[in-house]
DNA sequence: TAGGCCATCTGGTCCT
DNA sequence: AGGACCAGATGGCCTA
């Protein structure tokens, strides 16, 4: 069964101003290369044409000759390859804004410092699996392993971002007598949240990110968050290259039910996940207490992370507001 | 100025 | 035949 094809259908209107588009471009093409090609190639043609022949005019070659390209049908090549041409653009385009799409419900959204295609894409996979965790292990998560969880793999200037999203730098860590990352001041949102006891965070959890060169690695590892099964073994075991290693975790998240998030456990409640999205949502409406019928966090005022994940009224930590901090 | 990122063109391949 | 998809090539733009 062949997998279902992006089907262009841009509208007449929009396939005529691409021709033309196309045309102005192919003419004064930016891609002088292009061009190149192009005369090359019927050059060639030409080419083949005349060695088809020997001194005496016999044909060389046996087998089907290439027709030679009447004008009209030289004509209709160069519609069709400008028509492939605007297709292939407008594909290109449904690809971006898919990608937009997804910038905007990954961490750290902003219209004007957007993500690279790249960076989007590795930071998505990073926030499916922080959020997967955060789901499997069912408490609430370590608010600085949920962020280096996010930044593995990232280049040092979206981990600088991802990280400054929630106002954290390297000066929040430094590496003790030991070997071990300690911190040498509260963090930022440590000051923010102080009536939150479980903020403070002498004793991280987080775990090297397999980069020394971003800003959250520039610790030395921490003791391993309890990711639990692979995703812990994968990350301990980071990638010597820093900057921006092939990230190539277990190929799929730790939950997954029909294709959509849901709870690991064996609990009824999981069946929900057969029609509930698990996940953070991004509701538009600031306001804790107003985030709608389909919002899943609460704010929790107990304990020492400061965010609960409700799925369908069971509480499960999370981070309502750590994402209202990404999506400024 | 080098390197990263991106848009575009292009030809090949596969499928309908 | 034609469309979708893909990867390579290329040049433009931007930034450190």
């Amino acid at each position: 069964m062949p997998e279902p094809r992006f089907t262009a259908n841009f509208p007449p209107e929009c396939v005529a101003e691409n021709k033309k588009l196309a045309s102005k471009k192919l003419d004064a093409s930016p891609n002088p290369k292009a061009k190149e090609t192009r005369e090359e190639n019927s050059e060639k043609e030409e080419e083949d044409r005349e060695d088809d022949q020997d001194e005496n005019g016999l044909p060389k070659r046996k087998g089907a000759r290439k027709k030679k390209l009447t004008s009209g049908r030289q004509e209709r090549v160069k519609v069709r390859r400008q028509e492939a041409n605007a297709r292939e653009r407008s594909r290109m385009h449904g690809l971006n804004d898919a990608l937009e799409s997804l910038r905007k419900v990954v961490p750290c959204y902003s219209k004007t410092q957007k993500l690279s295609k790249i960076e989007t894409l590795r930071l998505a996979k990073n926030y499916i699996w922080a959020l997967s965790e955060t789901l499997s292990a069912g408490k609430r998560p370590d608010l600085l392993a949920f962020v280096q969880t996010l930044c593995k793999g990232l280049s040092q200037p979206t981990t600088n971002l991802v990280a400054g999203c929630l106002q954290l730098n390297a000066r929040n860590f430094l590496t003790d007598h030991n070997g071990e990352a300690s911190f040498s001041a509260r963090p930022p949102y440590d000051a923010v949240y102080a009536s939150y006891p479980g903020s403070e965070t002498g004793t991280p959890t987080g775990h090297g990110c397999g980069g020394g060169t971003s800003t959250l690695d520039s610790a030395k590892p921490f003791r391993p968050y309890s990711y639990g099964g692979s995703y812990e073994s994968f990350y301990e075991n980071p990638s010597p290259e820093c900057a921006s290693p092939p990230f190539e975790g277990p190929l799929s998240p730790p939950i997954n039910f029909n294709g959509i998030f849901s709870l690991k456990h064996e609990d009824p409640a999981a069946e929900y996940g057969k029609t509930c999205h698990y996940g953070m949502r991004y509701c538009p409406v600031p306001g804790r207490g107003s985030l709608g019928q389909t919002s899943m966090f609460a704010v929790s005022t107990d304990g020492h992370f400061p965010y609960d994940l409700h799925v369908r009224g069971q509480p499960y930590a999370a981070q309502d507001e750590l994402n209202a901090a990404f999506h400024n």
